[in-house]
DNA sequence: ATGGTTGGGGGCCAA
């Protein structure tokens, strides 16, 4: 049997819940991980997924703001939910799964700091905290941790290729693709190992989006998208990667998050 | 150069 996991910066998940079911009935990815469910674990509408046959489940939630969770066909227990940079925001939880012929696979679901709007951390704090952020992340995701058949899922936030973006040049001065943040994440990936898995299946001439802002009149139209969500899978889990699909469709549904969910198949 | 939209939670802040 092989293995589907899917991921999706939700943007409230009680307000989507709805969106949230049709995507699971028509997909059925074994394992879903959400990032800005904006509830607390108490509020998490944990029903609406059993019915679906998510009934596994792991929350880190927290009241308004962020907020992660996996849900799975398939048995997960929790491996860890780390703070970063001394805060106790709810923006990464980790879960092992018994994967492919009871293959043990870590699966980390992390939502990095959006950077707020002006690049430079001296004066914008949002900034500086998403830098230091990120390198807490390259610290912690090498050596051990990343040893074994290892899943990075999530919104980074950053879109490091120039094709990540619609216009580069226009980009390079915009948070989420300035120089630094993108050396930076290029910098977390490298040196824990990891591999770009959508990437892999798309060429990084060609252009490739996970987020269209709220703000366009009209997103298709306009098209100024982001690479914002990644997978990214160790060298124990290369010769598994079998398919991808970044479901642009779901940015046109009815009230949609400004994110769209990004599948990864891998082989058994 | 500017403003554009959405969500949560209460009457602005984060994205």
């Amino acid at each position: 049997m092989p293995l589907s996991i899917a991921t999706w910066n939700i943007n409230s998940v009680r307000l989507r819940i709805d969106l949230v079911s049709a995507f699971l009935e028509a997909e059925r990815p074994d394992v879903l991980c959400l990032q800005e469910i904006k509830c607390i674990e108490g509020n998490f509408p944990a029903g609406a997924f059993r019915k679906l046959g998510y009934e596994h489940q792991v929350v880190h939630g927290q009241k308004g703001y962020h907020g992660v969770a996996v849900v799975a066909k398939v048995p997960i227990t929790e491996h860890i939910r780390r703070g970063f940079c001394g805060k106790d925001d709810a923006r990464h939880v980790a879960v092992n799964i018994a994967g492919p012929g009871a293959l043990p696979i870590t699966l980390h679901n992390f939502y990095v700091p959006a950077g707020g709007d002006e690049p430079d951390p001296a004066v914008n704090e949002k900034f500086a905290h998403k830098l230091a952020f990120l390198e807490e992340m390259k610290g912690w995701l090498r050596g051990a941790e990343t040893l074994g058949p290892t899943i990075l899922v999530g919104d980074l936030n950053v879109a490091p290729l120039e094709q990540d973006v619609w216009s580069h040049k226009q980009m390079l001065g915009v948070v989420s693709h300035t120089p630094v943040e993108t050396a930076l994440l290029e910098a977390v990936r490298e040196s824990g190992g990891w591999i770009d898995a959508m990437r892999h299946f798309v060429p990084p001439e060609e252009k490739l989006y996970t987020w269209w802002s709220y703000r366009a009149a009209d997103w298709q139209a306009s098209n100024r998208g982001r690479r914002l969500d990644h997978i990214w899978v160790t060298p124990p889990l290369s010769g598994r990667l079998l398919g991808l699909e970044v479901k642009r469709e779901a940015r046109g549904w009815n009230r949609p998050s400004d994110h769209v969910p990004v599948i990864l198949r891998l082989a058994a």
